[in-house]
RNA sequence: GCCGGCGUGGUGGAACUGGCAGACACCCGGGACUUAAAAUCCCGUAUCCGCAAGGAUGUACGGGUUCGACCCCCGUCGCCGGCACCA
């Protein structure tokens, strides 16, 4: 029979469909794991070819612990809030719920076609009221608790399409929809309080298993550092307080620099001789865009105050005021001291602006550059710090700023608060409403889910408001606390709303009185294995565990981390159709004679079509033409292969090229697993015990550290081997119970035609023993001085002594070793035996 | 600039904790089967010399440690990702 895997596939899934053989058990008595993998954003265009790759990784790994006895929860959903379909669904004059239907509909069956052990019953969507409904709880528990509030602050504004853009949205500079020019407008927007969170979020990376770059990402992103806040006196007779890492530099201050933007100024307007030179200085920085401020100016600007100087505290001396746009308003007190010859950006502006450049650490030479390093200088012309090491003199400067009263150790962060309002419509509304005599008030938590209401138009207004701001009879209402006239809040949450918490909600899908029960919290607990993508690191994973350490306070869920592992997929990348090498031969070859030389052809291509014409492998785009459609793989080879060559096209953690002949690799395995499995030979061979063994150690092993491309790969090697005499009943049984969760469709089939028990895919997993794997007999090497010279065959108990007689009676050893002394031999056991010779005397 | 990762055949990639580099595949070449093609099967496939036996070279480059280095150390070059005036 053939293996016909279209007719194999349908008939199981429709099998475990129909018999829900994957659905979780809240309160089984087994072992619980859960397995998760991010929900998509179900776009239009359907599933990518970079989807299958962590979900196909996660249901191996959900589908090897079913099979070890667990009761496994492995949901799906869909995070479908969002621009882009809000977009489609403006351009297309549809109605956003019928776009959303239809696009969760599309991903659904598409998933369905891959195979995967996904509990279909517990399925949530954020853009499902009964869904949204506990994301606007959460976010009134957090408003409750101090943590929402809201602020003005500059946010992106297309001056075309005339409304805010998310960061995302704006690429170099310009609107990502239509290119026109992104400016900066002042407007008022809903805060989330993370910072409170960010000592907590970075101490408990501890005691979760993040794979590292991870870790070190989140950390960055929350950028601590320590150090100390000193007051500077000042000739005005304000304080000027500062932020510094490097206290033990404050000998080498030889002037201030604040941001254009410091409440100071204003202050000290009146005593100040050059005041409009200062406010032109200001008022040119305040219309830079980040853009010009961060990635064009580097050199540096600024304005010496005339009028108001600053005092060193422990020199006494009196040192210049400046004020740069190198100095950020938002970090720190808004001004630092400056120190030119320890700090890059200190000593460029005094190069500048020609100040006196004082070496206090030394070890390099402040003339040249700044001097920076902290582990190997020495403390000089600093007084009482003079011969102490940089850690010694933080340590003891410290302490004199204490006493002195006018210092203290601090801790800063880069993180900022998280700004959670779009003037959107397609995301969960807000539940507060402002009222003029009692400020933002709460919607009733009874009133939950406060819906979307539908709308005539979805674009934003030309002011740049929500489209439901025009919604005067949703918008206008009555005050919960004081029963007066009131308006509800009218822009939405951002996308990463909803993503936040959707790992709890798949505990309890259906609770309508809480966002899950505190029994379903508990049983579950954290979730056991999370992958997704690198790029959500310091957005989603972030988020969510702000919100669940949020979530822990308010004792809603009974632990602070969300997730106890962490692992991320590389991005799965297509051929880029413009690169020279990629061409067709002909296309080559007609390059090469029409401009003369194959050096000139790739110069033309890098003229037409930039610099990305030089990579061999690109991203996938529509643009480009190189997406490669899942379904597509499925049709020609089946579900079963795609996720078998999706999981062996290389380091799982790394990027990969797509390779369309390179599917065919599996195919064939496939294939011969077919013809392996199909009609089994009687009796029993010995001789693939121990490969058997060594095979089903293996590919246990590699699932758990993600190495699935060396798992199929011995898998290869086995059937290569058993290949060779045919498989009989009890090889057949293992074989495909190993297989199952990579390609589970033949699996389930070969099983029923053996007429073994059951689902495959429901057995145990199997099991291995050590002492069968190792072999009578074992080829070792041979090497002389560390070079390999030939192999020879010993018992696997054999001594030390036993090796290197055996290595020394090899004909060719002897050859080696005519008229030498053996003078050392080196010994591997099992592996190896290196022998050095010297000649004899 | 800072932080992280990486550099292995024609290609994707293997190699445990320092112990036979190139597993497993793709491509390619040769052969079998076929009227023919596809599919399938068998053989070969790091490079160089050699008919062969065999020998030499080889994990970006230059050094070092070691009986032995893709792996550890020092330096150089290149690529990818993230952050970017955060004091």
């Amino acid at each position: 029979m053939k293996y016909d895997f279209t007719a194999i596939e349908k008939k199981w899934q429709e099998r475990w469909e129909r018999e829900k053989c994957y659905a979780a058990v809240n309160g089984s008595e087994k072992p619980k794991y859960y397995a998760l993998v991010e929900f998509p954003y179900p776009s239009g265009d359907g599933l990518h070819v970079g989807h299958p790759r962590p979900y196909t990784a996660l249901d191996i790994v959900a589908r090897k612990r079913r099979m070890q006895g667990y009761n496994v929860l492995f949901p799906m959903g869909f995070d479908a809030f969002g621009l882009p379909t809000e977009n489609y669904a403006i351009k297309n004059h549809m109605h956003l719920h019928d776009v959303t239907k239809k696009n969760i509909a599309r991903f659904t069956s598409q998933l369905k076609m891959l195979g995967y052990s996904f509990d279909w019953d517990r399925v949530v969507d954020t853009t499902d009221p009964d869904y949204y409904k506990w994301t606007q709880w959460i976010f009134l528990q957090l408003f409750k608790n101090g943590l929402a509030y809201k602020t003005s602050m500059p946010v992106n504004w297309c001056t075309s399409c005339k409304c805010v853009l998310a960061n995302e949205e704006v690429v170099n500079g310009v609107c990502e929809r239509c290119g026109s020019e992104v400016i900066r407008r002042e407007k008022s927007q809903w805060m989330l309080a993370i910072t409170k969170y960010a000592q907590r979020l970075i101490d408990d990376l501890d005691g979760v298993d993040f794979i590292e770059r991870v870790k070190i990402q989140q950390k960055n992103w929350i950028g601590r550092s320590t150090g100390a806040e000193v007051d500077f006196d000042t000739t005005a007779g304000d304080k000027m307080r500062i932020f510094t890492t490097r206290p033990d530099t404050l000998f080498g201050a030889t002037y201030m620099v604040m941001s254009p933007e410091h409440a100071l100024l204003k202050k000290w307007a009146p005593l100040l001789k050059n005041i409009d030179e200062v406010e032109a200085y200001a008022a040119a920085a305040a219309k830079k865009s980040d853009f010009e401020r961060t990635e064009l100016a580097k050199e540096k600007t600024g304005v010496c105050l005339d009028g108001v100087r600053a005092v060193n505290p422990v020199t006494g001396g009196e040192i210049p005021i400046f004020i740069s746009d190198y100095v950020l308003a938002t970090y720190g007190t808004g001004c630092i001291m400056a120190v030119p010859g320890h700090d890059d950006r200190d000593w460029d502006f005094a190069k500048v602006f020609g100040l006196p450049i004082i070496e206090v650490v030394k070890g390099g030479n402040v003339e040249e550059a700044a001097f920076t390093d902290c582990e190997t200088g020495i403390m000089v012309n600093s007084g009482f710090l003079n011969g102490l090491s940089v850690e010694d003199a933080k340590v003891k400067i410290i302490q004199w700023l204490k006493d002195k009263g006018i210092g203290e150790p601090k801790v800063n962060f880069k993180l900022r608060d998280w700004v959670f309002s779009r003037q959107r419509y397609w995301g969960e509304p807000i539940p507060l409403v402002w009222c003029d005599k009692c400020g933002w008030v709460p919607v009733d938590e009874s009133e939950l889910p406060l819906r979307l209401p539908d709308v005539e138009s979805y674009e934003t207004t030309d002011d740049g408001e929500s489209p439901l701001s025009a919604m005067t009879e949703w918008v206008n209402t009555i005050c919960p606390h004081c029963g007066g006239p009131a308006r509800r809040e009218t822009d939405t949450m951002p996308q990463w709303a909803g993503s936040s918490w959707y790992f709890l909600r798949y505990m309890d899908p259906h609770n309508h009185d809480a966002l899950a029960s505190p029994e379903a919290l508990k049983y579950w607990g954290q979730v056991d294995w999370y992958n997704g993508g690198m790029e959500h690191t310091t957005l989603h994973l972030l988020y969510s565990r702000f919100w669940h350490k949020f979530l822990y306070d308010i004792g809603v869920v009974p632990y602070s981390e969300p997730y106890a592992k962490r692992t991320s997929h590389g991005m799965i990348l297509g051929m880029n159709p413009h690169n020279f090498d990629n061409l067709p031969e002909e296309e080559r070859n007609a390059l090469v004679a029409q401009y003369g030389s194959e050096k000139a052809a790739r110069k033309y291509l890098v003229e037409k079509y930039g610099e990305m014409a030089n990579q061999q492998i690109v991203k996938m785009s529509k643009s480009l033409g190189n997406v490669v459609n899942p379904t597509d793989v499925v049709d020609t080879y089946g579900a079963d292969t795609l996720r078998l060559y999706i999981m062996f096209i290389g380091d799982f953690e790394k990027a990969a090229p797509w390779s369309d002949t390179a599917v065919k690799g599996c195919k064939r395995f496939l294939d011969k697993v077919w013809n392996l499995c199909e009609a089994p030979k009687p009796g029993d061979r010995p001789a693939h015990e121990a490969s058997l063994h060594r095979t089903v150690k293996k590919v246990g092993d590699d699932i758990e550290e993600m190495k699935f491309n060396t798992a199929i790969a011995a898998m290869m090697t086995l059937v290569n081997e058993l290949g060779e005499g045919g498989a009989n009943r009890a090889e057949v049984n293992v074989l495909l119970r190993l297989l199952s969760p990579f390609a589970p469709h033949i699996c389930e089939e070969l099983w029923e035609m053996n007429g073994f028990e059951g689902l495959c895919s429901m057995q145990p997993w199997p099991e291995y023993d050590e002492s069968k794997m190792v072999e009578s007999e074992k080829q070792i090497a041979v090497q002389v001085g560390g070079k390999l010279k030939t192999t020879v065959v010993v018992p696997t108990d054999a001594t030390d002594e036993q090796m290197v007689a055996a290595a020394l009676a090899d004909e060719k050893i002897k050859h080696i070793g005519e008229g030498m002394e053996l003078v050392r031999s080196i010994v591997v056991k099992n592996k190896l035996v290196n022998l050095i010779f010297k000649p004899k005397a």
